[in-house]
DNA sequence: CTGAAAGCGCTTACAG
DNA sequence: CTGAAAGCGCTTACAG
């Protein structure tokens, strides 16, 4: 059984409002009081109770983190900026994803409901989740991260996939003039995807193209999906001197791992370009041009939005939108010497 | 202000001990007053309050998962893997890993001794960690991962890495009798490294070989820096018809990009092995021959251990060991047939 | 500057 | 089967 405040209070002589002084560091208490408070704490390794500090201060000084998946380096990213930023600033962190046996309201309920966390932020990644609904339930300090959730109000931070994928565009049409660009995104109900194609589509049609439907294809962000489709697709957008926009690394690595196989030369026979900038991207050969999406970033940006809503309850709610950024590496075709110029165009 | 039990009372026009009874399914209530009781819990949409409960409980229902770092598929796998186990028992699951800001034992403080966790699940890969002096103090219960820590009590899940390492090396052998087998490592305090030198070192000696300082290095297991030691190097090992074996799946990943760069082909002119079997395993070209470690199981195991010995706290210590395994892919030369009469040679 | 006392929201013997 | 009461370990007015 561990030292209560009483025990602390017995051992210094003093009532139990005094040892809660010094601990709490208000009014001044008298300096040798405060000594002899502190040795005894010393001397019994005395820590507070969480439970009963918490039932007085209603304050837990955890948070929840609430992810709707936990496979590759993306969430892993967002939980590594949170991690180090709650850290930094003196709290703890609850993480919790989404497993196969629960609906999207059991992961939100799994963190929050238990009323244990000060705040939560939840990433939103389905427009179809039940997520939304779910979220629009709990009654701590929220911020969501990607998505949006309506009814209620929250801070959130969104990463400008736009900006990002516009570039990335410009540069593609940059490079090979008129010729069709293939759009390889994640499901279709996926926001990011949502994002990214809508970026495809007013490239596409700037430019005087025409979208086909027959150009535009929604997997699971998936390498061996990809690396499937990339199987049956290759040799016919080789033909149309295409170009391959994929709506991550991965899948940008299945189809170029697809083409090579299929014995064409990546970018020059078919150029294809990723997204979100993993590790994976340094890792393919030819290098991935991609899009950079700063994960770690935004988990520590939500989590400094969280702390500071959670201080202060009634400031407006803020928005942190996040720039993402193109990086032109091989995989596209245009050496990295292009890439200045074609940026300023579009700016 | 949330509901309290009071107010629950009060509405179903009973005591709070009554209503505490239903909640806790104990003693059998009269099915009647249950139903009062239910339909006001409804009606106030009331939860009881975690801190009360903990404070008479003594016990949160969250555990602590402490790591080392979360760069990388291995800890995002292991985060996983106790995410779902943790959820599927009804536990919560707190996260913490270093920050490069704090010495090892802000670590191990961070989630553990606030007392908020009913237990901790740690993970210690190097030697030389003050980690190992941090766990030591606290007095949850704990299970460690990979590692060991002297005086504490605990129980442990670890991999069994000798396996799979020493199969890794009869392979190589096999593949090239008689030719040097170059070992790129971790740090050399990591204990992964240490396990996996120590098969290199066993397969080598047993083979009638004989271990050279200058086929062995310690870097960090990123690939960078592995590429930028096989820019070097690579010409020298193909010379020598040497074999790389790679402690992780990065750095192999490197090297064989350098290899690529400087012209040789992989494996025909080096063969280049990994270990983890991450997903980089597959993207690389030729993909990876490399070791497979289970690490979702092993953070799913980790859990179950846990909750084992919370409920009983003194059930002997348990170590679960999980079986590392070889898998034959492209980067060494040898097809998957190969494969089997192997394995079956060293077993 | 310090102490006695109330109260946070629960659980759990103890009576009835 | 149900209620009154004590107690878990804190914080915080309120007096002094």
């Amino acid at each position: 059984m561990p030292a209560s405040i009483e025990d602390v209070a017995k051992l210094a002589k003093v009532s139990i409002s005094t040892v809660s002084r010094v601990l709490n560091r208000r009014n001044v208490v008298n300096p040798n009081t405060r000594e002899r408070v502190e040795k005894a704490i010393r001397e019994l390794g005395y820590r507070p109770n969480v439970f009963a500090r918490g039932l007085m201060l209603r304050k837990s000084n955890i948070i929840g983190l609430v992810l709707p998946d936990l496979h590759g380096e993306f969430y892993s990213e967002i939980i590594r900026g949170a991690n180090e930023k709650t850290r930094q600033l003196g709290y703890h962190l609850m993480v919790s994803a989404a497993i196969e046996s629960d609906d999207s309201h059991d992961i939100v309920s799994a963190v929050s409901n238990q009323g244990i966390v000060d705040g939560l932020i939840a990433m939103v990644s389905e427009t179809n989740a039940g997520i939304a609904d779910a979220i629009s339930t709990i009654d701590v300090p929220l911020v969501v991260l990607d998505g949006d959730v309506q009814g209620v109000r929250h801070d959130c931070v969104v990463i400008n996939q736009n900006e990002g994928a516009a570039a990335m565009m410009a540069h593609l049409i940059k490079i090979r003039p008129g010729k069709p660009i293939i759009f390889v995104g994640g499901n279709e109900t996926n926001l990011d995807t949502i994002d990214r194609l809508h970026a495809y589509r007013s490239a596409v049609e700037q430019a005087g193209g025409e979208v086909s439907a027959g150009d535009i294809f929604h997997l699971d962000y998936d390498y061996q999906t990809a690396f499937d489709l990339g199987v049956e697709m290759v040799g016919k957008w080789a033909k149309q001197n295409a170009s391959v926009f994929a709506a991550n690394d991965e899948m940008a690595a299945g189809i170029i791992d697809a083409a090579i196989d299929a014995g064409l030369s990546v970018p020059a026979q078919l150029p294809v370009v990723g997204f979100d900038d993993t590790r994976i991207a340094q890792l393919t050969r030819p290098r991935l041009t991609t899009v950079h999406v700063p994960m770690a970033i935004m988990g520590a940006a939500a989590v400094e939005l969280l702390l500071q809503r959670i201080e202060d309850p009634k400031r407006p709610a803020t928005k942190i939108t996040l720039q993402s950024e193109l990086i032109v590496r091989e995989s596209c075709g245009a050496s990295p010497a292009l890439h200045q110029p074609i940026l300023r165009e579009i700016s």
